[in-house]
DNA sequence: TAGATTGTTAATCGATTAACAATC
DNA sequence: TAGATTGTTAATCGATTAACAATC
């Protein structure tokens, strides 16, 4: 844990902020260098990360740009270099203790999920409202009654939730979250949540998803 | 299905074509509408809207414009008229039958999944390439095998795929199932899917969302 | 009518792309 | 050195906001 904003190589406040969308890019850099790492490349060029994820060149120089003079002139990128300096930009250099809100369907495969393990982030106890559930161990993560929210949280310093409950209960839960001091919610339920300012939610809307989906699918558009 | 574009109210081919944000929006428009029904609400003004959101009342009014003027000056909006016509914009107002391919964890937890089905999608067949999951039922589905896949879908007209297999099987499926005719594709495996450019893949990487989470939280940004 | 609210135009703001000197 | 590729500036493009006449 630790994720404390020190020796960050952020711009420091008060110089331009990084928008939004290049952030999200920065993900996606970080996924495909550790793929480039994977299938043994030691180097690559913005131009190949462009045409890997459908970016123009200078939108990749422009993007790793804002965060510092990573690559090498004539040569591009070391690619464990560069995945390294993205994990310290994004926080995920750490292992960032999660708790996970529901043990429903979707909450059950979440705990299950591998994904979040390999990139940053344990989860390290689940809650449920339903007296039946709790007490239960899934996937070695044990099943707490939601009253025991605040001290977990408190005790472990964690700063982010995934909240995966019936969208009736989200808004009252999230309130929970943050009076117990969670900074940032990754929010499943259909639902817009109202929390105050200094607490950062992402939505996942797997409907919402599917409608852009039919959207494109209606309207035929060729992509580029 | 038929899914066709016909009497569709979208802008014909050769008119500005609508930004890509501007329908991600729609959907976050016609969540909170179907809410503010719920709640018993008649009518909801641009202003009303972008509060529950966080939009300017202005942006609200410029996105729906695009699609016609749904509005009543004086009045508002007519929620049931407006989700109405947002659900026909997306082609949501008819029920897509989609494919799940993938039964592990996430797939059995999408195929139980009941929001899809409240939003105009319905699971009709589950793949796996694993023998031993094949025949099997999961919430009402059958497991079939992938070699069933083209025959499924074209005999079922269907479009839009859910793709919920391992990292390193999504490409390989990704193939078949546009072998198989389909358009559109949800895709969770953490990888960039290559695919022809009148092939649409929107992209769920759960470890992503937690990694924006991550950063705004070590940054610390008050939204806003 | 007066009050509320739309659709739309013009102004502003921000993000992407192209181009190129600097660098290895 | 020649070739490749960066970081960055300026130009372009697109999206958001403010303002307001038109409408109910």
């Amino acid at each position: 844990m630790s994720q404390t904003e020190e020796n960050s190589p952020q711009p420091s406040s008060g110089e331009t902020p990084v928008p939004q969308a290049v952030v999200n890019r920065l993900s996606l850099y970080l996924r495909e260098l550790q793929h480039l790492v994977r299938d043994g490349n030691e180097t690559a060029s913005s131009t190949q990360i462009g045409k890997l994820l459908g970016f123009t060149d200078a939108q990749v120089r422009k993007d790793l740009a804002y965060f510092g003079p990573f690559g090498y002139p004539g040569v591009g990128y070391r690619c464990q270099e560069l995945i390294d300096a993205i994990k310290k930009i994004l926080g995920t250099n750490q292992v960032w203790p999660v708790v996970l809100i529901g043990t429903g369907n979707l909450g059950r495969a979440l705990l299950g999920y591998r994904g979040f393990g390999n990139q940053g982030f344990r989860v390290v106890a689940a809650f449920d409202a339903d007296a039946g559930k709790v007490g239960r161990k899934i996937d070695g993560i044990d099943v707490l009654p939601l009253d025991d929210l605040k001290k977990t949280i408190e005790s472990q310093n964690i700063r982010i939730a995934i909240l995966a409950v019936p969208s009736p209960a989200a808004q009252l839960v999230a309130e929970k979250l943050v009076e117990a001091g969670i900074s940032g919610i990754l929010n499943f339920a259909p639902v817009t949540l109202t929390v105050s300012k200094d607490v950062h939610v992402v939505g996942v809307d797997l409907a919402i998803e599917l409608e852009q989906l039919a959207y494109a699918v209606v309207n035929r558009q060729a992509r580029e």
